[in-house]
Formats: C-alpha cells, sequence, structure tokens
DNA sequence: CTAGGGTTAG
C-alpha cells in the first residue's frame, strides 16, 4: 500500500511549470480518488487519508467521507465514529443529502451523541436541514435519552421542525413521538400521536412500545384495544411482541391468551421474534407447560426464548430443570448467565449461584449492576466472610463501588457475614446514602442483637434529615425486640404512627408481639393481636408461639399453634414449637401425639445443617452428618470438647430432642447436632486459626447447642459467631451476645 | 445520493 501511494506523488521531483500545474493537480486528484476508492476498509482508509495530508493534498474530505459512508458505521469502533466526524468536520459547505446519510450512520452507532455533534456542525455552518434529516436525528436523541440525558435538547430539534414546517410529516412526527417516548414524556408523546393525520405500522409499533418502555404495561394493552379497533392495518408482529411483553410484565395470563387466539384466529404469521415474546409471555406468567410447548415447537431455540425458559422454571422452583435448558443453550449473553444466577439465589441454593457467576466470567461475560446485586445477596446468604471479603473486592475492582444500591447490598452482606465492623465501614465510605442504606444499618445491628446502637443511628438518621419508612421501623423494632428493650420499642412503634405517618403492618404488629411476648407481657401481646385492624396471619401467631415457648407457657401455646396450623397444616415451625413446649413442661404422652399428626400430615421438619468455611471452601453438615472426608477427626474432636466442658460443669440438656429415645440415646442425638459438628471440624481445620470461629445454621440454633457454644467460648477462650435463622450470637468468654434473650 | 418500530432478568 505503501507504494500504491507514494508512486504518483514523488515522480513529480520539482515543481511543474505554471501553466501544467492546473492539469497536473487535477490528474493528481483523480488518481486520489481512485485510491480512496479502492480502499478495503476503515483502516485502510485511515492510512491513506493520512499520507495524503503529510504530501500536502489538497481537501479529499468530501470523496473520503463519501466512501466512510458507504461502510455500515454503526458497526465501527468508536475511534473509527470519530474519524468520520472529523472528516465531516472538513467538509467544506456539505450538502444536505450527505449530511443525512451520516446522521443515519450514526444514529444507528453505537454513539449515538455522534450524531448530535454533527448535527450542532450542520446548524453552525447554516447546513438547512429537511425532513428527511429530523427522522434520524430523532432517533439518535430517543437512543441518548435512554442513557439519561434531559429532554432540553429534544425540545429544541421539535421546534426547529415545527418552525421549518417539517411537524406535520409523518416520519418527523413517529420519530418525535419515540425520543419523546426516550425522555420519559410519554404525554407528549401521545399528544404528538393524536395529533398525527395518518398512522401506519410503524407509528403505533412506536407508542405501544413507548408505553411499554416507561414501564405503562395498562397503557399498552389499552392502546392495542384501540390499534385493532382504528388503525388501517390490523396490528403486526412487532406491535404484537410489544403487547404480550407487557402482559408478562404484569403477569397478565388472561390477556396474553387473548393475544395468543388473536394471533392464531387472525393468522397472523409467527416469525421468531413473536414466538420469542408468547414463551416468555407465558413463562413470566408461571404457566410453564404452555411455554414449553410452544418451546418444543420451535426448530432453532432462540437466546431469548430460551432465557425466558429458564427464568420461567427458576422462578417456579424448578430450578433443576431450568438449569438444564441453560445447559443446553448454544449462545448465553449476560441476560441468560443473571437470569440463571439469581434463580439460585431466590431458590436459596447461594452456593450454586456463586459458582455459575465463577463460571460466567470464565466466560469472559461482564456482570453489571444488577448480576452484582444478585451474587451479593447470594454471598449474604451463605454467611462466609472470606467469600464476602473477595466479593467486596470485586465489586471495587469493576466500577461499582460508587453505586449506592450495590452499598446497601454489601451493608447487608456483611452484617448476615458476622462482620458489623465492615458493614459500618462501607455505610461510612459509601458516596451516597439513602434510606435503605441507613435501613440496612440499623437492620444490621437488629440481627446482632445490639438494640443500642441500632437506636442511636436511629437518631442520626433524623438528625440528618433521611424520613424513615416502613422497613425501617421493621428493623428498629425487631432490634428493641432482640435486645429486651421494651420501653424503647413501645415508643418507637407509637411515633412511627404519630410522627411519621407508617401504618404498621403485618410486620410491624409481629415485631411488636415478639417484643412483649419476649419481656413476658403476654397478656398485653395478646391485646395487641385482638386490637389489630386486621385479622391474624400466620406470622403474628408465630411470634407470639416462640414468645410461648419461651416463657413455657403452655395454654397461649396451644392456641398459637392451632391457629397457625388452621392458616397453615404444613406449617413445620408451628408443629416443632408446640412439642418444645410440651417438651420442656416434660408432657411427653403430648410431645408424642404433636408427632404423631405431623406423621400423619406428612408434615417434614426442615432438615438443619451447618455450614462452615475453610480456605475459601465452604463445610456444609447435617445432624449426625458422616459424609465429611474427615469425618472420624471430627467426631474425634467433638468428644474430647465434650470430656473438657462436661468437666467444666456443661450438662448436656435433652429436652430439646422430640423423637422418643432413652436419656443416653438423647444425649448422644443432641451432641450431634450441626453446629457441633461445624464447630469440631473448625477446630480442626483452617476455619479454627483465627481469633473467632463463623457458623452459619439454616434453622434456629437449639437451647442446648446454645449453651454448649457459650461453654466453649469460656473454657477454651476462642470466640464463636453464630448465624441462624434469624439472628446472630456473639459467644465470648462464656456468654452469649443475645443475652440468651432469642 | 437521504427517513421511522420488536423480544429476555432484576
Amino acid at each position: 500500500m505503501e507504494a500504491l501511494v507514494s508512486k504518483p506523488v514523488e515522480a513529480s521531483p520539482s515543481p511543474p511549470p505554471q501553466t501544467s500545474h492546473h492539469h497536473h493537480s487535477r490528474l493528481q486528484q483523480q488518481q486520489r480518488r481512485s485510491l480512496l476508492s479502492a480502499a478495503t476498509s476503515i483502516a485502510h482508509l485511515r492510512q491513506l487519508h493520512a499520507h495524503l495530508l503529510k504530501l500536502g493534498a489538497r481537501d479529499v474530505s468530501a470523496p473520503l467521507l463519501s466512501k466512510l459512508l458507504a461502510y455500515p458505521l454503526s458497526s465501527a469502533s468508536p475511534s473509527s465514529l470519530h474519524y468520520a466526524l472529523c472528516v465531516f468536520r472538513r467538509v467544506p459547505d456539505p450538502p444536505t443529502p450527505l449530511c443525512n446519510r451520516l446522521l443515519k450512520e450514526l444514529s444507528r452507532s453505537a454513539e449515538p451523541r455522534a450524531a448530535l455533534l454533527a448535527y450542532a456542525r450542520m446548524r453552525r455552518d447554516c447546513v438547512p436541514l429537511d425532513r428527511f434529516s429530523f427522522p434520524s436525528l430523532l432517533k439518535a436523541l430517543a437512543r441518548v435519552a435512554a442513557e439519561g440525558e434531559g429532554v432540553g435538547v429534544g425540545r429544541e430539534v421539535h421546534g426547529l421542525a415545527a418552525r421549518l414546517g417539517f411537524d406535520s410529516d409523518p416520519f418527523v412526527q413517529t420519530g418525535l413521538v419515540r425520543a419523546y417516548a426516550g425522555y420519559g414524556c410519554v404525554d407528549d408523546a401521545r399528544r404528538i400521536f393524536d395529533h398525527m393525520s395518518h398512522r401506519d405500522l410503524v407509528a403505533w409499533g412506536v407508542m405501544l412500545d413507548g408505553y411499554y418502555q416507561s414501564g405503562s404495561y395498562a397503557s399498552v394493552l389499552k392502546l392495542f384495544d384501540e390499534m385493532k379497533l382504528s388503525s388501517t392495518a390490523p396490528p403486526d408482529q412487532v406491535a404484537l411482541v410489544t403487547v404480550l411483553s407487557a402482559c408478562g410484565r404484569t403477569r397478565n395470563l388472561n390477556a396474553g391468551r387473548d393475544i395468543h387466539s388473536y394471533i392464531i384466529d387472525g393468522g397472523v404469521e409467527m416469525d421468531e421474534h413473536l414466538r420469542g415474546a408468547l414463551i416468555n409471555m407465558y413463562a413470566s406468567c408461571g404457566s410453564m407447560v404452555h411455554a414449553q410447548q410452544l418451546y418444543d415447537q420451535f426448530c432453532l431455540k432462540n437466546l431469548v426464548a430460551s432465557t425466558a425458559m429458564v427464568f420461567g422454571y427458576a422462578k417456579t422452583g424448578m430450578i433443576d430443570l431450568a438449569r438444564s435448558i441453560f445447559d443446553e443453550m448454544e449462545e448465553r449473553d449476560l441476560v441468560s448467565w443473571s437470569a440463571m444466577v439469581s434463580g439460585y439465589v431466590e431458590c436459596g441454593r447461594p452456593q450454586e449461584a456463586l459458582a455459575l457467576f465463577n463460571e460466567m466470567r470464565g466466560h469472559a461475560v461482564k456482570p453489571d449492576r444488577i448480576t452484582m446485586l444478585s451474587v451479593i445477596s447470594a454471598s449474604a446468604d451463605l454467611g462466609a466472610l472470606d467469600n464476602a471479603n473477595w466479593i467486596h473486592v470485586f465489586v471495587d475492582r469493576n466500577g461499582f463501588w460508587d453505586i449506592a444500591s450495590v452499598n446497601n447490598a454489601l451493608i447487608d452482606m456483611y452484617s448476615k457475614c458476622g462482620s458489623l465492623s465492615r458493614a459500618y465501614r462501607v455505610f461510612v465510605e459509601m458516596p451516597l446514602r439513602n434510606v435503605i442504606s441507613w435501613t440496612s444499618m440499623i437492620n444490621g445491628y437488629a440481627m446482632h442483637g445490639d438494640g443500642e446502637s441500632a437506636l442511636k443511628l436511629f437518631d442520626k438518621m433524623k438528625a440528618e434529615g433521611v424520613e424513615p419508612n416502613e422497613v425501617t421501623f421493621i428493623g428498629l423494632l425487631y432490634a428493641c425486640a432482640h435486645s429486651g428493650l421494651v420501653d424503647e420499642g413501645r415508643k418507637i412503634f407509637s411515633s412511627m404512627v404519630d410522627d411519621h405517618g407508617v401504618n404498621p403492618k403485618y410486620e410491624h404488629y409481629g415485631c411488636m408481639v415478639d417484643l412483649l411476648g419476649r419481656a413476658k407481657q403476654l397478656g398485653e401481646a395478646m391485646e395487641l393481636i385482638e386490637k389489630m385492624p386486621f385479622p391474624p396471619n400466620v406470622i403474628i401467631w408465630g411470634s407470639l408461639l416462640g414468645a410461648c415457648r419461651i416463657h413455657g407457657d403452655l395454654q397461649l401455646g396451644e392456641l398459637a399453634a392451632k391457629k397457625i396450623i388452621e392458616l397453615d397444616p404444613d406449617h413445620d415451625g408451628a408443629y416443632v414449637l408446640l412439642s418444645n413446649i410440651y417438651a420442656k413442661a416434660s408432657r411427653w404422652q403430648d410431645v408424642v401425639e404433636v408427632r404423631k399428626l405431623m406423621k400423619s400430615r406428612g408434615v417434614l421438619k426442615e432438615r438443619g445443617c451447618s455450614w462452615i468455611e475453610s480456605n475459601g471452601k465452604v463445610h456444609e453438615f447435617a445432624i449426625a452428618d458422616e459424609s465429611h472426608s474427615r469425618s472420624s477427626e471430627i467426631y474425634v474432636k467433638l468428644d474430647e470438647v465434650v470430656k473438657e466442658l462436661e468437666f467444666s460443669g456443661y450438662v448436656p440438656d435433652t429436652h430439646s430432642v422430640l423423637v422418643d429415645l432413652d436419656e443416653e440415646e438423647k444425649k448422644k442425638a443432641i451432641l450431634m447436632h450441626s453446629e457441633k459438628l461445624a464447630l469440631s471440624f473448625g477446630l480442626i481445620s483452617s476455619a479454627g486459626k483465627g481469633s473467632c470461629i463463623r457458623i452459619t445454621k439454616n434453622l434456629r440454633v437449639c437451647e442446648d447447642c446454645h449453651s454448649f457454644m457459650k461453654a466453649f467460648s469460656g473454657v477454651f477462650g476462642k470466640d464463636i459467631v453464630l448465624r441462624d435463622r434469624t439472628r446472630f450470637h456473639h459467644f465470648k468468654d462464656g456468654v452469649c451476645s443475645c443475652k440468651d434473650f432469642w
């Protein structure tokens, strides 16, 4: 290529005589043009251009730009777009059609903003715009608007189009509808749409999509009905796709079915998009049988349809089916990976979520902030601090550190992983705190039983003028309940109603019943339940039942359990708590009756298990688990610890064993609880090397394990942080942070 | 020489 360029130019060693100069130069110009037209890529063109400039050639920008526009700029790199714009700036008096072609290309490109720069140049140099200029320009505006740009330039362009008399051109009007919808001014968009003298399928499609993008799903359906009545042409596939998506978003299966019938009855041709949209509609509405039927008819399973299937199965709890479809996909994008990851999180399988996240990174798919929220939530559920630290580093290194929602999730994650100090650090260091940040931190204190800090933070929050919401109050009441701050809790509850205008919901009443019940004010708790403006539900009765278990109130406990079982016959917790109450009162016959009842109704007690992290790996233990590779060592160590503790006065408390066994067997059973196995493993692995041992349990810790852990922390001088289903216990020097109040 | 619309998660 070098030779190709230099030959003709360097062939003139000395300045030619005046007379032939003009002729010679025209020859050169021609040669250059033919050179340009021989170029095969934008990069090639750039090199030629650079050469010509270096040789002091005359302006070639106009033919160069023409040539550039022959390539699809829409798929060009940002630097190439910038280059095209630079060339454009050098074209003297560019003709409007050439500008329009540039506008069109730039508006479709990865940098729609570049079209606005071209527009600015046209305005500056008084290049006249015509009716063909506006549709591209407006498309660029709509795309920039989606990035969060204000409506200012949009209104300016609209004004210009009106001054030039183009605002009655249907193409311009359609562009305006789209641009206004993009800015979120969907009412302005609709006004223009209504003023259109002729609405074709594209105009309807744009208006429908405008409503869809702005989240006005009901308006999509309404407009679709209007379209069926008043449009000159019946709705086409594009319109139907948008309407079906709106049905999916709103879980409106009935409307979705109607559209499906409309398609079949009207003989609308099923293209790939439309079938995908139908599958998505059924999957989003949880109607997986129909989704699967349509999916099976697909010869080529496309990305969108497969993702919709993954999402649908994950949402309906059939996570393994979701995974098998996911595994069969030959192509996956951010959305499909994220759908699968969040599916695992939502069905309580954080380890698989995190494993899949790592696999996703291995496939060089970059997570976005939403994916990160799922992953942080998985890490929170897992409760493993090393893993949490790793996720935090990932967040910082990948540019998510300044996003409020991500930081809020990190606060929650660290709280749930047992590190309030790290949670607080995130809270302090984040650039902008919102009400959720304060609420997350308050909730963190609540989980750890530090009611005083929660209340202090609440005061600070109010002092900074941040208005608490109903979730904030759940955290505050929970904090009071779990720290025995009865009067403070009562005050918060009335201040919530009187000063902040928050109407208490089930959760708030539940916390209050909990608070009063724990403080042995069972009568007052019952009064509150009777005073509630809505019928008590499982949460309320559950709170009361929990309190009855603590205080051994048989009569009220039986009532609460009966109510729960009436409302939810499969509520395993109610049976378990009730039998705990009977066991505590040594009413073994009743314990047996409850067990029989459970069995006959097929109610299964959720299997208790505990996790502990060692060397970045999470080890899981079930009761009497022998599946761990170091199982025998674990039992030897456990035996050693038990002997030591018994020597110091620990006596196994067998009251919570609900199976009918003799005392010795009960003792054996209780010593094989999963949290004790996890602790023992911690002692023989690197998990026990640090200053404290961190264990997570899926259910509530039982009373014996609680006193076992306390005794351990005193005798062995090692702290334990145990997370159970609802809160944290910090065992240190023989006492627990919950003050035996949980 | 030139113009406008579609699908998937949270």
